[in-house]
DNA sequence: CGGCAGTGGTTACAATTGAAACCAATCTTA
DNA sequence: TAAGATTGGTTTCAATTGTAACCACTGCCG
């Protein structure tokens, strides 16, 4: 029995004339609402698709994708290159790595100007994939933008660019208090 | 030594005169400006500052959140209510809940009617929390809109249910294939 | 009624993720 | 050039999450 808690319960008698409006608690929060909760959503949906997407076709993670996207563009990465890069911890960037390895995917070569880095790079078999899944990640990417008028386009990309700066000031500066 | 890939390596001799702009692969994917990524990327860090915000103070994670602030605004709501209205699934919930009413933030009674339902609503202690969560959560989301202008947060708006259609979509028709 | 399909919710187990410890190489500085 | 600090990357272990199987109950149909 799905019922809207009203204030009835918790009302102070001598207010009970107050304006009808009060009868909805004015400070309950709608999570359908609330923009870190649909942010969430929003992006696991579109995620989510997209995953099932690359594991069916190329056997690949979102993560490991990431990588293959970057080294698609840029040649001779090390692992940290990859971090700073793609938002991605140094912990996940090496589990991806050793899977696309494992698929021969990337190549890995040492360097020999500092024996504690890695040089990566697509591998022949990798590069074909690579230009296999960029239509692919276009077309969900197109399909998407579909959705928006040229304006909202625009829109949403300066949005994006504010919300991600200002989150970004959470982590820096501490959080809130 | 990071270097951008040209076509230099793969470029038919015959059109080296093309225009420049050939110089960068046409159909490479910039990852930094795919919405994809993005979402997912200003989805985590708000998320996580909040999640920390909520852990610190409240011994609080996200799903169980989630679970109180439905039912901060409706009593005697089943499980199933609550996967209706938090897009997580059952499991999720019933962890969430078995939390919850470890903490004593919730409560738990049998539907006579129904002995396979349980009946959950906020306990007292988990009222006094979910009003003091609120503001927080609303500090949260003001300052994320703070960086809007009056426009962009109404375009936002419609741009997230327009966006969230279309992944919809991807999820009941099938993937794009 | 009796059986069986569907619902509400939990449990068990595997896969994914995150944090910290770790190893190896390099850089710094005395 | 030896000692400690830093960097690049991997491993380990715990916590979180996802999937499937499961149990208990209800509702329907013969």
């Amino acid at each position: 029995m799905t019922t809207d808690n009203t204030r009835s319960d918790s009302v102070d008698p001598a207010s009970a004339i107050a304006d009808p409006i009060d009868a909805v608690r004015p400070d309950d929060l709608r999570l359908e609402k609330f923009l870190p909760y649909r942010l969430s959503v929003l992006s696991n949906r579109v995620s989510n698709a997209i995953a099932d997407a690359y594991s069916a076709r190329f056997d690949l993670t979102i993560p490991a994708w990431r990588v293959m996207a970057i080294l698609g563009r840029f040649s001779n990465l090390s692992a940290a290159d990859l971090v700073e890069q793609t938002a991605m911890d140094k912990v996940a960037i090496s589990r991806a790595v050793s899977i696309l390895i494992k698929n021969d995917y990337i190549t890995r070569s040492e360097d020999l100007a500092d024996r504690r880095r890695q040089v990566l790079n697509l591998s022949e078999l990798g590069r074909d994939v690579y230009e296999r899944i960029v239509p692919l990640a276009q077309q969900y990417e197109n399909d998407l933008m579909g959705s928006l008028s040229t304006d909202e386009r625009q829109q949403l990309d300066s949005i994006i660019e504010k919300l991600m700066a200002r989150a970004q000031d959470w982590a820096n500066r501490g959080l809130i208090d």
